[in-house]
DNA sequence: TGCAGAATGTGATGTACATCACCTAAGCCC
DNA sequence: GGGCTTAGGTGATGTACATCACATTCTGCA
């Protein structure tokens, strides 16, 4: 299945769009490809644009004082991400993503979301149900953090996505949770 | 300036609706009022409706174990709140919504939503910026959990709604950081 | 107005985690 | 393939917080 065909079947979940209208929409997509380790967006960066993964798998994360990084996003196919309040603030920005692995992404200029949204009803439905997803995903996080220990997110996370565990090394794992490398080794090492 | 002049303000902000519009998408939104403890939404209950704030201050949780209390967000007025994982997937509430003071809502359906903005273009342009603004500040707040200590967080929230100082028990500001109320109530006394 | 329950303060103690220090093992590159 | 970088493991120690226990003050209301 190409770009073209993911992007399509994805939206269509959530929306009817025509087969001409989503041949439009498409059009305002540019596709890129980027080696692992590559940065996407980094900090200081004007954004302009947010990103549709294809394949491989990113990482949107934010560093503080130049020491800890804290990961706030994988993503993987299908997924979206961005420095979104950079993005629709028109301010630099403060979050970063690069690639834990080889990725190929589709990427849409905030200025041609707009324009979309306003001439496709649909498209404009679509985001909103994105958006939508995004913010209660946020949402369980964040109840998570507050209300399970470390052992409890981590097993979270591995239920949610068991492609992780051999994709991505440990010490990102880590900054995902919130915690040191060195905590999360012993917690799997000490559940043997 | 009554409950329609407040939510209009509030929409045309963010989009561009003729006053016939905006009396159709009101004639959706019923008023009520609450007493200070009521409770809105209890985990269990079926959820349809969401709450705009015209005035007075809620609070939506989560009961943990129904031992602990974890708060997602203090609503003041022209904010919305529900629990919208519960409005969006049609399936009992886990968070609940209370009134920290005597307040007074506008509500509005998840039918009546959703047909509005099938309706009213701008209106689905609205609520699709009102989600984006939600998803930011649930994001910015996730960061602020891994990033700073419960002091920060609590300097933080205080220099964001000054308000809240006077308005809500601190046992419930220490429920909104996630730490116990003894441990905030060392923490300012120290600092002096 | 006096009392019950709620809100708040504070000490003692336990624990989950960070941090530092150092070690081993596994890529990866000329 | 030897050396260098990156990932990962593990011990010792410090610290921010939870938890329990109890004292104190505030507040609504009969």
């Amino acid at each position: 299945m190409d770009s073209k065909e993911i992007l399509k079947a994805h939206i269509l979940k959530t929306a009817t769009l025509t087969d001409q209208e989503f041949d439009y929409l498409f059009s305002h997509f540019k596709s890129k490809s980027f080696k692992k380790g590559q940065a996407i967006i980094s900090e200081g960066d004007k954004v302009d644009h947010e990103y549709f993964v294809i394949s491989g798998c990113l990482k949107a994360f934010f560093i503080n004082d130049e020491i800890k990084m804290y990961i706030l996003q994988f993503a993987m196919p299908t997924w979206w991400t961005s420095d979104y309040g950079a993005l629709y603030n028109h301010t630099r920005a403060t979050i970063s993503v690069d690639c834990i692995s080889d990725a190929a992404v589709l990427c849409l200029s905030n200025d041609d979301r707009e324009k979309i949204c306003s001439e496709i009803r649909q498209a404009e439905h679509f985001f909103r149900w994105r958006t939508n997803r995004g913010y209660l995903a946020s949402q369980k996080r964040l109840l998570s953090f507050m209300n399970n220990d470390t052992k409890a997110r981590y097993e979270e996370l591995l239920a949610m996505y068991p492609q992780l565990y051999n994709l991505v090394p440990k010490h990102l794992i880590a900054a995902y949770l919130g915690v040191s490398r060195e905590t999360l080794s012993r917690l799997y090492n000490a559940q043997k």
